[in-house]
DNA sequence: TGTGAATACGAGCAATCACTCGTATTTTTA
DNA sequence: TAAAAATACGAGTGATTGCTCGTATTCACA
C-alpha cells in the first residue's frame, strides 16, 4: 500500500545546492556584521547576489537559515577535529593535550566568525535550542571521554561538572581570542591553555 | 555675558524621576526576556504603564534607554561592591578574598537579570560601546588593583592581562551561574572560585 | 523534443517598528 | 491665581521587516 500523505521527494538540483551554500556563506557574514536579530532576510538575498523568493525556495523562514547554518558549522567543526580531538589525546601529557586540542579550535573560531556570533548570541538560544545544543554539546561531550580515560577514578558526576565548566571557560574567553589581532593572538592563547592547565589541574587532582 | 546658546535647563520633577525609573524598570525586563534589537519602545512603554510618547519625552531613542539602564546598573554596582571590592581584600588569604569578591557579584548579577542580558549581547558592543565599556572596566580595574597589591612583583603588563582573563573566565561562567537553580548554585560557584583561584596561582606566580 | 519539476525573479503585502505631534492635564512658579 | 513648564496621552507616520505569489527561465529525463 502506497502512502499517499508522503510529501514528494524534492530532487535538488546540482545548481540548487551551489545557491543554498552561497546563501548561507551571505547569511554568516551578514549574521557576524549585525547579529542574528537585525539582519534581514532581504540583505542576506541580496548579498548571495538572488532574490528574496530564491532564498524562500531553501528555506522556510529566517529561523530556519539560522538553523541550517549551525548544522553546516557544526559538521565543519566535527570534520576539523575528528582526528585532533581524537581520545588518543587523552594519553598525551597535559601540555600537549591542550595544544592539539585548543590550535583547531582556535583556528576554527577565528575562521568563521559567523560560528561565533550564532553561539555568543544568548536570546537566540530559545529559537534555536533545537541547533545550538549540539553544537554547545560537541566539545563538551568530547572533552567529558576525555577526561574519563584520563582520570577514570574521578566521580562522572564531578567529571561531568569539569568538562562543562572547562568549555565554559574556554568560552569566556572567546571575545579575547576573536577580537585578537594576529600578533597578540598567540599571547592571548598562550594564557588560555594557562587557565585551563590551571583549572584541570585541580579538578581533576582525586586529592581535592 | 550670558549664553544665549545655552540649552534651556530642564527641571525634572520628582513625578517624571519616578517615571524614568519605572520605564527603566520596564526596559529591563523587556531586555532580559527578548534581548535589545527584538525589544519595541512601545512594549517598554506598555510594561511601564506609560504611552510611548511619555517615554520619549524621557529618552530621545531606544539606544540612550539602554544606556540609562547601564549607567544606573553601574551605580548599584560601584555601591554594591564598593566595601567588598575594597582594596583590604588584597590582604586576605585568596580563599578568602574570592568570597569576598564573587558572592556579591554573583548575587548582583542573578538579581539583575537585566544587566546580564545587555552585557552578554555581543552586538550592543559597537553601539553602546561608549556605555558598556565602563560597566566591563569596573571589575577589571579593582581586580588590577589588587593584584597590584597583592603580587607587587608582576610585571604591569602580566598582572593587566591576567586581570582581564580572569574578568573574561567569570562571564564565561556567568550563563551556568544565571542558569543555576538556587540549589544548584553553591555548586557552580564553588567551582567558579576554584577556577578562578587556580589560574590566579599560577598567572601570580613569579617562577612562570 | 516535449513536459514537468526545479530554479529564479522582484514587486508588493501585511505587520511591525522607532518615533512624532497636537492636545490635554498636572505641577511649579511668580 | 494666572502664566509657564513639566508630564501625559495615543493615534498616526514613514520606513523596514519577513515573507508571498504570479510569472519567467532553465534543467532533467523519457
Amino acid at each position: 500500500m502506497t502512502d499517499d500523505t508522503a510529501k514528494p521527494v524534492r530532487r535538488r538540483q546540482a545548481r540548487g545546492e551551489k545557491r543554498m551554500a552561497e546563501l548561507l556563506d551571505a547569511a554568516a557574514a551578514v549574521f557576524a556584521e549585525q547579529g542574528y536579530a537585525k539582519a534581514s532576510t532581504n540583505a542576506i538575498a541580496a548579498a548571495a547576489g538572488a532574490s528574496p523568493g530564491t532564498l524562500y525556495q531553501f528555506f522556510r523562514n529566517k529561523e530556519q537559515i539560522a538553523e541550517a547554518l549551525t548544522a553546516r558549522y557544526l559538521e565543519r567543526l566535527r570534520a576539523a577535529h575528528g582526528e585532533a580531538f581524537d581520545l588518543a589525546v587523552a594519553e598525551l601529557p597535559m601540555e600537549a593535550m591542550l595544544d592539539r586540542i585548543i590550535d583547531p579550535v582556535v583556528a576554527f573560531d577565528r575562521a568563521n566568525p559567523g560560528f561565533y556570533a550564532l553561539l555568543s548570541d544568548p536570546h537566540l538560544s530559545k529559537e534555536l535550542a533545537s541547533a545550538k545544543r549540539p553544537a554547545q554539546k560537541v566539545m563538551f561531550e568530547q572533552l567529558d571521554k576525555i577526561l574519563e580515560r584520563r582520570a577514570p577514578d574521578l566521580p562522572p558526576e564531578k567529571r561531568t561538572r569539569t568538562a562543562e565548566v572547562a568549555v565554559h571557560l574556554f568560552r569566556g574567553l572567546l571575545p579575547m581570542i576573536m577580537a585578537a589581532s594576529e600578533t597578540e593572538l598567540p599571547a592571548v592563547v598562550t594564557e588560555t591553555k594557562a587557565a585551563l592547565r590551571a583549572y584541570l589541574a585541580t579538578a581533576t587532582d582525586a586529592s581535592s
